[in-house]
DNA sequence: ATGATTCTTTATCGATCGACAAAGAATGAA
DNA sequence: TTCATTCTTTGTCGATCGATAAAGAATCAT
C-alpha cells in the first residue's frame, strides 16, 4: 500500500515555486521555470501537486501561513488598534523589502495582469485582498468601541484607508523603493489615526 | 511612392489595444485577443505596429496622453499644492472606476508580474511610476518654498506617501471597490496635508 | 498603361505553453 | 518471493505563443 517513497522534499519544493510565483506571478511562471527553479522534471511536479494552478494555490496559501502573516500577528499581539495597524504596516514593509526574498506582496502581485482562462485564479487572490481589508476594518471597529478611537470616523473609511496604504507599499517595494523611505512614509499616514485617538482608555 | 492606402484607422485600432492591455496586461493579451480586439489580420497589426511589445508601448503612451493625463492636468490647474494633491487623487480616482473603460491604472497594472524575457516592459512602466513620484513631489517642495506648508516634513516624505495611496487606489478600483468609498478614503489620507498647511499665504 | 510601392489575405513557421502516457525502479504487504 | 502501489524517467502530446513569407489587390508617379 505504501509504494515508492518520493526523492524529493515536497515542503522544500513548495518553498522554491512560492518564490516562483512570488517573483514572476502566476502566468509569468512557466511549468519550465518551475522544473528549473525546483530541480524537478514536469511529471514529478505533477505527481506531486497536481497542476500549475494547484501549485500556484499551496504555493499562495504558505505565503500567507509564513511571510504573509504579520496581520494576524499583529491583530494577536497588540493591544490597541493603534498599534495594530502601525505593526501591520511596518512588518508588511520588512517582509516586502527583505532582501533574501521577492519583493512586494505575493497576494497583491502575482496574478494582477491575466488572461480570460486564468480568471479563476486572479479572483481567488482579490477574495484575499478583501480578508485583509475585512480585517483591518473589524479591529478598527473594535477600536472605537472600546473608545480607543473617536467614532466620527467610520471603521470602514479609515480600513479602506489602511488597506489601500498597504496595497500602495507593495507596488512600491516591487519597484525598489528602499525599506526606510517606506517605514518614513508611514509614520506620515499614521497621523491619520492618531487624530482619531480619544485620549482616554 | 505612396502605395495602397491602410484601410483601417491606426488610431482607432491603437485605442481598442489599449483597452484590450489595459485590461488583461501586456502577458495577458495575446497576438490573438488583439486580431479579435482590433477586428484586423495579424500581418496588419505588424505592419502597422512592428511588434506586439511597440503596439504595447504605443498604447501606454496613449493612455497616459489621455486617461493617464490628469497628473500634469492637476499641475498645470490648481494653484496650490493642497489643492493639487486632492485634484490628483481624485481625478485618478473617476479614472479608475470607468465604467466604460477598464478599472485601475494601467501603468500600475499592465506589467507587474512578467516572464524574464519581457523585463525590459516591466521596467519601463517602472520608470513611469517613478516619474509619477518625481512629478507629486517636485509639486510639494514648491509648496514648501511658498510657504503653503510647513518645512518640518520633507517633500520627500509626503510625495512617497501620495504616491503610494495613488497606487493603492489603483489596487482597490482594480478589485471593484466603488469610487464613493475611494472619494471618502482621499479624504482621510488629504487631512496628513491638511496639518502641515502654515495658514499664512 | 506600366511599374514601384504599400496594404491585405492566406497559410504557416519554429518555439513554447501546460500536461501526460508509458515504462522502469523502488518500496511495503502478502 | 510475488504483487500491488507509488515514484521517476523518457519522450511527446495538441494547443497556443509571437511573428512572417508569399501572393494578390489597390494606390500613385511616370
Amino acid at each position: 500500500m505504501a509504494g515508492r517513497p518520493r526523492e524529493f522534499d515536497r515542503d522544500q519544493a513548495l518553498e522554491k515555486a512560492r518564490d516562483a510565483f512570488w517573483t514572476r506571478g502566476y502566468e509569468g511562471t512557466s511549468m519550465a521555470d518551475l522544473v528549473s527553479a525546483l530541480g524537478l522534471a514536469s511529471p514529478r511536479i505533477y505527481a506531486a501537486f497536481g497542476s500549475k494552478e494547484n501549485l500556484f494555490r499551496e504555493a499562495v496559501v504558505l505565503y500567507e501561513t509564513r511571510e504573509g502573516s504579520f496581520a494576524t500577528r499583529a491583530l494577536a499581539e497588540e493591544p490597541t488598534a493603534r498599534r495594530f495597524v502601525e505593526r501591520l504596516l511596518r512588518d508588511a514593509i520588512e517582509v516586502y523589502t527583505r532582501p533574501d526574498l521577492p519583493r512586494g506582496c505575493m497576494v497583491v502581485s502575482a496574478a494582477t495582469n491575466c488572461a480570460v482562462e486564468n480568471d479563476g485564479v486572479l479572483r481567488w487572490l482579490a477574495e484575499r485582498r478583501r480578508a485583509r481589508n475585512t480585517l483591518i476594518v473589524e479591529r478598527l471597529r473594535k477600536g472605537i468601541r472600546d473608545g480607543e478611537l473617536k467614532p466620527d470616523t467610520g471603521p470602514e473609511v479609515l480600513g479602506d484607508y489602511y488597506t489601500t496604504v498597504l496595497f500602495g507599499l507593495s507596488v512600491q517595494a516591487r519597484d525598489g523603493v528602499p525599506k526606510e523611505r517606506l517605514h518614513a512614509l508611514v509614520t506620515v499616514a499614521m497621523q491619520v489615526l492618531d487624530a482619531r485617538l480619544s485620549g482616554k482608555p
